[in-house]
DNA sequence: TATTGTTATACTCTATAACTATA
DNA sequence: TATAGTTATAGAGTATAACAATA
């Protein structure tokens, strides 16, 4: 095994207990219980790139199409989010952010990345700067 | 709000969709499902930090105790660890790494990082650097 | 009284398989 | 037939609360 086989294969071992990690922490620091954080990235991902079908939100978020269901039906319910028909396509629905939501991503902007937030101000400019190079990165991983 | 503030307010939401997203690729590539995930990392850590009791476990992975007995129990019902009670203190356990764990876990630095390791190979040395420190911090802010 | 660990219980997150409706 | 979405079902992962044993 080369130097760099060997490098990379401890690099995938910390970075996967790292990742596991830190999400089992951002999960813990939810504070408004109502809301979890999987509803919460399902809405910010439909703040960001606008109304979608169920398929192309769960594809984005890398869920299966059934996981997507219960998030868009529980959203639904709390009055987040509205399923309108597609407009030719009638096996397909559009979901779309009600102003209770936009509201809400607002709210949480402030409150809920409180302690991210936070966390992030108390790293130097350089850390910040490696974590959101690492974030492209990991997208890119995670898409690819 | 300065402009340091917002960029890190940005960050915050970048970096917490990408691990939300990344963490979730990690667990479906899954490909032995005797072994889960969340198995393997305890695993890991008791392989890296030696035998241990369930609450020093329970905190070095940033689960609760009661989480981390449910592990522990699978665990020793498929042989991989073992519960020797603490020398000096009744109430403790010793969690320690069987053989057949030993085996696994070399195994499994082929087989299962393999998805992880291959994606990271194909970057480059300068995105490995990224990650590598992005993973020192990362467990920072999940420590800290 | 404080600490360690476990049991009991429940909720979140996600998946696969099977079904319905539309194209 | 193929595609989009949903329902049904199940399993993994985690938490809080209450309990037992030991210090």
């Amino acid at each position: 095994m080369s130097r760099t086989t060997l490098d990379t294969a401890a690099l995938a071992h910390d970075l996967r207990l790292a990742v596991m990690r830190f999400s089992r922490r951002l999960r813990n620091q939810r504070v408004d219980h109502s809301v979890t954080l999987t509803h919460l990235a399902a809405l910010s991902t439909l703040k960001r790139n606008g109304p979608m079908s169920p398929g192309e939100l769960a594809a984005q978020e890398r869920v299966q199409p059934p996981s997507m269901t219960r998030v868009v039906v529980a959203l639904e319910g709390m009055g987040l989010v509205t399923r309108t028909p597609h407009p030719t396509d009638g096996r397909q629905v559009i979901i779309d952010l009600t102003q209770t939501a936009e509201d809400l991503l607002t709210e949480e902007a402030r409150a809920r990345e409180a302690w991210l937030s936070g966390q992030l101000q108390s790293l130097t400019p350089e850390e910040r700067t490696v974590l959101r190079e690492a974030a492209e990165i990991m997208e890119k991983l995670a898409g690819g």
